[in-house]
DNA sequence: GATTAAATCTAGTACACACTAGAAAAGTCA
DNA sequence: TGACTTTTCTAGTGTGTACTAGATTTAATC
C-alpha cells in the first residue's frame, strides 16, 4: 500500500508538470510513463484513463488555487479597504498560476484544449472560483470604493483574462516575478493606468 | 485556374472556423474535407501539409488584425489624446478577433496549441504586432498621460492579455458586444475601477 | 468532338495514440 | 523458504491521424 501511494504521485507530478509546459494533446501517456521510467501500460494500473487521470492533475490545481487566494483573503485584517482585498486576491492568484507548482499552471495552460469530458466536468470548480472574485467585486461596489458603472461579470473576467493569458509570455527566469505581474494587474485594473492621483506608486520593475 | 482558387478558398475559410471554435488538434483534414464536401485526399492538391494551410489561416488572420488596429488608428484626428488611441486600438482589436471573422479568432484560439514548427514561424507577426502596441503606450507615457512607473512591457501585455483570454467567454449571442468588452477593457486598464475622477461613464451595460 | 490539363476520388501506407491481456517480476508476511 | 499479493512488463489490438500513388472524372482548348 506504501508502493502504489509513491508511484501514484509520481504519475501525477509528472502528468501536471507536461501539460503545464506542453498542453494536453503533446502529454501522451507514454511520455508520462517515460518521464518516470515505466511503460505506458503501467499507468493503467494506477488510472483507468488518461483522462481520468488528467481530470485528477485539474482537481487539484483547482484546489490549490482557491487555497491560495482564500488564504490570502483570510490574512487580511478586518476592517480592510475592498480595494485591498483584491490586491491581495490578484497577487496570490498571480503567484500561484505563474510561481506556484506545475498543478495550477496545467489548469490555465490547458483551459480550451480539452475534450468536452473534461471541459464539462471542471464546469462547476470554475464556477465556484469565479464566484470568489464575484464577490470581492460586488463588496467594492456597494462599499461605494469601486465604480458601479460597469458589468461586473465582464470586469471579472477581464482581471481573470489578464491573469491567465500571463503564463502565456511570463517567464520566471527573467527580472519580473509572478508578485509583480499581480501588482501590475492591480495597479492597472484598479488605479488605471491614467496619470492621476494614485496614492503610491508601489510597483518599480 | 478559376476553380482552383475558388476551392482553396473554401478550404481556407473552413479550416479558420474549425481553428477559431475547435482548436488545432480537433481541426483534422478530413474534417475539413467534410465540410466543404470533398475527400481528404483532395485537400493536398491544394495544400502541401495540414500546417501549410494552417498556417496561411493565421497569416490572414494576423494581417486582418493588424490592418483593423492601424485603420482604427488612421481614422483619428491629428492632435488626439494619446488615450484616445489606445481606447481605439482596444476596442478595434476586440471587435477584430470577437465579433470579427474566424481568421483572427483561429489566431488567438491556437495560441498555445500550435506545434512548435508554427509557433516559430508566427513569431515574428506577433512581435510586430506587439510594437503596434509598445508604440502607444510609449507615446501616452512621454506625453505624460499614462504612468510611467509600471513595467511598460507588462502592460503591453496585460492589455493584449485581457483582450485575447475574453475569446475563451465572450458569446456573441449575449448582450454585450465586442466593442463593449474592448470599452470595459479599456475603461479599467486606463481609467482603473477605483471610484475617482474619470471623466465620462461612457459605458452602461 | 478529340485532346490535353486540372481537379477530385479510391485505396491504400505508416505511424502515433489510448488502451488490453496475460505473463513476469517484485514485494509482503507466515 | 514458500504462498500470496501487488506491481510492472511484454506484446499486442484497434483506431484515428497525416499523407501518398495512381486511377478517374471534370473542365478547358483547339
Amino acid at each position: 500500500m506504501k508502493k502504489s501511494d509513491r508511484t501514484r504521485q509520481d504519475i501525477l507530478d509528472a502528468t501536471a508538470s507536461s501539460l503545464a509546459t506542453a498542453g494536453y494533446t503533446a502529454t501522451t501517456v507514454k511520455s508520462i510513463a517515460e518521464t518516470i521510467g515505466m511503460q505506458d501500460a503501467s499507468i493503467y494500473y494506477h488510472f483507468s484513463s488518461k483522462d481520468e487521470l488528467v481530470g485528477e492533475v485539474l482537481d487539484i490545481g483547482t484546489a490549490r488555487a482557491v487555497t491560495a487566494v482564500d488564504q490570502a483573503l483570510a490574512e487580511l485584517h478586518d476592517d480592510h479597504d475592498p480595494r485591498e482585498a483584491l490586491r491581495v486576491a490578484i497577487i496570490a492568484h498571480a503567484e500561484a498560476v505563474l510561481g506556484g507548482g506545475d498543478y495550477p499552471r496545467a489548469n490555465v495552460r490547458t483551459f480550451g484544449q480539452l475534450p468536452p469530458d473534461l471541459t464539462h466536468r471542471h464546469r462547476q470548480g470554475h464556477r465556484n472560483y469565479g464566484q470568489i472574485w464575484t464577490r470581492l467585486i460586488d463588496d467594492g461596489v456597494e462599499s461605494g470604493a469601486l465604480r458601479g458603472d460597469l458589468n461586473r461579470s465582464v470586469a471579472r473576467l477581464i482581471i481573470i483574462g489578464a491573469l491567465c493569458w500571463a503564463i502565456e509570455w511570463f517567464d520566471a527566469g527573467e527580472e519580473v516575478s509572478a508578485a509583480d505581474v499581480g501588482e501590475h494587474v492591480f495597479q492597472m485594473v484598479v488605479n488605471g493606468l491614467s496619470v492621476g492621483e494614485h496614492e503610491s506608486p508601489a510597483v518599480s520593475v
